[in-house]
DNA sequence: CATGGTATCTGACTTTAGTCAGACACTTCC
DNA sequence: GGAAGTGTCTGACTAAAGTCAGATACCATG
């Protein structure tokens, strides 16, 4: 059989089963069935909702209620009323509760550091992983405002230095181009996007004010494990509809001709061309939207 | 948090898990445990004998036993001795468990089409896979003799063309190369190799005798998605013990110091370099190694 | 404040998965 | 030919997972 389409993905499927197989079984270890386990790293990963858990583990209500008696009954995690609805119940870790937690965190960390530590190229591995993930989880990226001296933003810069430093042929040296002050990147000025997936940052976007009418739009990135979804696409909408909010009248933004992606985008958008608007030495086409 | 490889690992391992209890979902839609379906599929896909898939399962051989007899049940296959061990027993689809199989192989496939249709690259998505799944069960590739005309060599072979054709600047025409005959690649003149993962073909080698002393190691090529797992290194090796076995003395080849890996593992393994032994317009390095 | 809807709990189940010891027929090796 | 080992089957279990029909307490609405 020559390896079509389907058979290497049925390839792929094959290998993640056994490899998620290994997992539960290591999880087993801990002398809990694999229910109460699932449901104690729920609660340690995210709110503690029972709703939530239960929606996410598709569990049924009465299975969901005596795995959380047990693990209480453990003094693993202790039950509380909701704040605002009294039907509702919140779990949350006890200290033992935590450490118990932490070991089955421990456990799939190993178990990935191990993965990664054996492959000669964990970067490429990694980016493969981050292209099937998001292809598994399409619906997922979310787009949210964040600082852009966060971690998460200062990940999406870098990455987005490096490939511009790749793209250019001259390479790209960030103290030469304009940098604006993160200042100028935060309400009231002005904003910053990061899109996210499962904690991930898959792209971001700047608007950069002053406080007057007219504002840049910059940083437009998209992680290669997620391009051609239309995140660029949602990216810009998002940013242009903050610019609204703002009071701002007039978006300009500067490209290069080496990006030829981006341009196109900005022509479908809505953008016209306009002179250039500063010196910056890197971009050569210059963009307008009026709002 | 920062994106660290770890949880880039595990934002992984969530989709997939997902995406894992998805399809263990649809197939209980067919009325049917899990346990037995998976035990009909491993029937369908492979040689159906019953340690075989006792080990590939995991499964208790009392258990083993049982979901046999439930299949048998159903009429959905049939147990023979074993031709050569009558301890051992073969189960077969019957027609009608041909068709239970081929119904959820048609879940598998049309999961697996569905979400390559949607994404915008698949041709890079399987290559993640691919790499993937590779990471995932480094162990399992196997190498086997093969026909250079299977359709697996034919893939190989095109492939390793096609990277050629990317890494020579004046491109590469096969027509131009001396294409060696297939039968020069086939004992007892020469021999075929194939490195292959679970059905995907990863890599291979030719290697190109006349009936003399003197033979020529071609097509040295392993995918992308596998390399640095020391498979070149390895195909190497098994094709000197395949030459030693047809008798041998002397290999040589041709390559071009466009492919510096490759010349650096045929120094790094005994080979010497030599003057130039044919006029192919492709090659600029030649090497030698006497067995 | 009555009504309908919601979140969880409880008890009484069934099904599935997995374990273990022993039986049996056969093979392999001395 | 006998001893040791192997592959499968059987019966008797346990544990885990999942289902379902109330019960109970609470919320939202008119």
């Amino acid at each position: 059989m020559p390896p079509d389409s389907v058979s290497r993905f049925r390839r792929f499927a094959r290998a993640v089963t056994t490899e998620v197989g290994a997992l539960d079984q290591s999880f087993l270890g801990r002398g809990r069935p694999l229910g109460a386990a699932r449901v104690l790293n729920a609660i340690g990963q995210g709110t503690g909702d029972v709703a939530e858990i239960r929606a996410y583990l598709r569990l049924d209500s009465g299975l969901m209620s005596r795995l959380l008696r047990g693990l209480e009954g453990e003094g693993l995690i202790e039950m509380q009323p909701h704040p605002e609805d009294a039907r509702r119940r919140i779990a949350a870790l006890t200290p033992a509760g935590r450490r118990e937690f932490d070991a089955y965190e421990t456990l799939s960390n190993d178990r990935a550091r191990a993965l990664l530590a054996r492959h000669p190229d964990p970067e490429a591995l990694l980016a493969a992983m981050d292209m099937v993930a998001t292809a598994l989880s399409p619906d997922s990226v979310r787009l949210s405002e964040s600082d852009p001296r966060s971690p998460e933003a200062r990940y999406c810069l870098g990455e987005y230095y490096a490939e511009l430093a790749r793209r250019f042929d001259t390479g790209f040296d960030v103290s030469l181009s304009r940098d604006p002050e993160a200042g100028d990147m935060v309400r009231p000025r002005g904003s910053f996007l990061l899109a996210q997936s499962d904690g991930l940052p898959l792209g971001c976007v700047g608007l950069k004010g002053q406080g007057g009418a007219v504002a840049e739009v910059k940083r437009l990135w998209v992680s290669p494990s997620a391009r051609g979804l239309g995140l660029a696409r949602r990216l810009m909408a998002a940013v242009e509809s903050v610019a609204q909010d703002l009071g701002i009248a007039t978006l300009r933004l500067d490209t290069n001709s080496a990006l030829p992606e981006a341009v196109a985008l900005y022509r479908r958008s809505g953008w016209h061309e306009i002179p250039r608007f500063n010196d910056d030495p890197y971009p050569d086409i210059f963009f307008e939207k009026s709002l």
